[in-house]
DNA sequence: ACCCAGGGTCATA
DNA sequence: TATGACCATGGG
């Protein structure tokens, strides 16, 4: 006999995950191109890392878009060096800057629509999906809902997906079963991430885990 | 010593 | 379309 897990609603899994660990005030950073550099730097990286690359380019007053273009790729390396993947993370953020200038800086993205928008920020060289929509969410107040590894992971255990769909897909399931939110978008992606890598994959029996009632895994 | 992080691009079949 | 290689540091 196999146990029949039922499955909770979007909704559910929110608020489970909010009593667990509370709000978490993201996205951790002073600015929104803060955010946006954060974004780009974090790409496959733990978040610590990324921290210190941040403090370096604070450090070296190197924090705009005007600054990191004028930047010569070796001095600007050097400084994401903690971030890893520095001499293609200097490329990137030198694309993506550059591209920030050409929308007419920060402030002309406000008038931009959100779809619209998405399309010019995946059209950048090293801007993929979860980037632009941590970038839309995060820096610009849009309500897109950011997927990653952990969103597939998580959701895939409750048995809400299978986790290989298309990145658009599970992009859409979920803004459309939560409805246009955007502090909800904000606050379940932070959510998301801590219980992934709080518990999800250290303990994949998740004994302790506040889903463990709707968890296939659990159960099995 | 090994595993992996708040991904994305590119080459190959 | 769908895998696989590659990028690179730092913490467990």
């Amino acid at each position: 006999m196999v146990a029949v897990v039922p499955k909770p609603t979007l909704q559910t899994v929110f608020e489970l995950l909010f009593q667990a660990y509370g709000p978490q005030n993201w996205w951790p950073g002073d600015s929104p191109f803060e955010i946006m550099v954060g974004a780009v730097l974090t790409q496959n990286t733990s978040w610590t890392n990324v921290e210190k690359a941040i403090g370096n380019l604070k450090q070296a007053r190197l924090l705009t878009p005007q600054k990191i273009i004028a930047s010569h790729h070796k001095s600007l390396a050097t400084h994401l060096k903690p971030s890893g993947y520095f001499n293609i993370k200097t490329k990137r953020l030198k694309s993506f800057c550059q591209w920030l200038l050409n929308q007419g800086g920060e402030m002309a993205l406000a008038r931009r629509e959100t779809e619209k928008l998405r399309i010019e920020l995946l059209s950048v060289h090293g801007i993929g999906p979860e980037t632009a929509d941590d970038i839309l969410l995060y820096a610009l107040d849009r309500p897109v809902f950011v997927i990653d590894a952990y969103t597939r992971r998580i959701f895939q255990r409750l048995g809400l997906i299978g986790g290989d769909e298309p990145y658009e897909q599970l992009r859409k399931m979920f803004e459309q079963g939560l409805g246009t939110d955007i502090a909800l978008f904000n606050e379940y992606h932070a959510l998301i991430v801590l219980h992934g890598k709080d518990i999800c994959r250290k303990q994949p029996r998740c004994e302790q885990c506040c889903l463990q009632s709707f968890c296939s895994v659990s159960a099995a």
